[in-house]
DNA sequence: TGTACATCAGTGAACGCGCGTTCACTGATGTAC
DNA sequence: TGTACATCAGTGAACGCGCGTTCACTGATGTAC
């Protein structure tokens, strides 16, 4: 290995560093996040960390992406590792992937799905990685769907929900009924409202138990998309 | 009308224009609230503000317990307005005031719920309050099963489920049906799921005409409810 | 293999700004006799 | 009604801290001949 090539990876693992320890003061900070705390964190002057990352809203963009990406790669692998047909299988294990991920990375989730950081406008490359998660649910009713499996509702959008919805649809599924993609949506907003009120707080001194309650809730909703159960 | 009481009355409208002017900076700022910019706003001198509130957590505390409170108030009166039969009305009504004055007030909605303040710790009096809006949309299910309007659910509950949601309902609505209160928690969950996903840019680019599904959202969840159509 | 030069990480000082909170004070307003 | 005293709102300076970012610099490491 060259020794410019060293040079590069050291770099790249000082970055990684950077970002690691900046995750680490999510947790405590919140999105207020210091570069000149980071800096001290790593033993380094504040401006050395100049080197590395060109201003602070650029390793606030960093971040988020990379959290994006990685609730996108469990909630897919959860989602893989389901057999095809069991609808409802995929549908309970990409919900307990996101949770679970969301609860090992607290800060991070609030980071995505909390109150948007003031004076921070999330850049266009965070859009592509967002859409991972509701993609993978309706891309289960999508196979449920091509596979026989599952029962398209009846037609009851108001005219201008099924027109917002067939452009969604043309884009991600193409042909998909729009009402199905309505109840996928419902699904969606399901998941990340209870992962919310647990992780948020709304389900203190009310649900001791929160994992059979997320699984109870989640059952709920496949009820209403039609999800069968397994024979 | 007593000097003493004048200068009480002035004292009590400094107070409120303090708390405007922070619900002001709420928006622009999100939950990093300065005294110091209060007090400039106000024309103050930055210690004068300590001759009405002891201090920053004092001020924040005291406008998220009147903005639950002011949704509080909305929800419940569109509950109130709504003909005590017409379930799906209620249910519907209350949906929107809360959207409404989430739309109306998203700065003080995101303090409500979106990511917890770091380092801010709600005190004990924002717990009541803040049950409001579950309460009453739970409400409506109570008056539903009173009045022999709704059907109760299959128990399918999962045992420690049961047990949290019979210790809930103890408290707030003896002897409803737990798989009721279940659905009615699945109905506040989506609730929430919706505005937030609407006010922190989650329909972005993909739901243009977010009044209208709204409502057909709202209306999946009454339809898993069990909610019956008006004849 | 050895030397001259270029690249780059990290330093330390500085700029200009922000914040919450305390404290001794002035001067106006209210209260008691 | 008039005067002495008490209460209170608002001032201005200060303490001790934080922040993002820039810039000229040192000294180590890598590259080219």
């Amino acid at each position: 290995m060259s020794a410019s090539s060293i040079r590069a990876r050291v770099r790249a693992e000082m970055l990684d560093e950077i970002k690691a320890v900046a995750r680490r003061h999510l947790t405590t900070e919140g999105a207020n996040l210091s570069l000149r705390a980071v800096a001290r964190d790593m033993g380094m002057v504040s401006s050395a960390i100049y080197r590395y990352v060109p201003s602070r809203d650029d390793l606030l963009t960093a971040l988020i992406i990379e959290a994006y990406d990685a609730l996108g790669d469990t909630v897919e692998a959860a989602d893989g590792s389901a057999e095809r047909h069991d609808l409802r299988g995929r549908w309970h294990a990409v919900c307990r992937a996101a949770r679970d991920w969301a609860l090992t990375h607290p800060a991070e989730y609030a980071l995505l799905y909390g109150s948007p950081v003031p004076g921070y406008a999330a850049p266009e490359d965070t859009v592509l990685p967002a859409q991972r998660p509701p993609l993978t649910l309706v891309g289960i009713l999508r196979d449920g769907l091509a596979d026989g499996l599952l029962a398209v509702p009846a037609d009851d959008l108001p005219e201008p929900v099924r027109a917002d919805l067939t452009e969604l649809a043309d884009t991600f599924f193409p042909g998909m009924p729009t009402a199905l993609l309505a109840r996928g949506m419902a699904g969606w907003t399901q998941l990340f409202g209870l992962i919310s009120f647990e992780l948020f707080g709304r389900l203190n001194q009310t649900v001791a138990h929160r994992d059979v309650y997320f699984d109870h809730q989640v059952g709920l909703m496949a009820d209403l998309i039609g999800l069968p159960h397994l024979q």
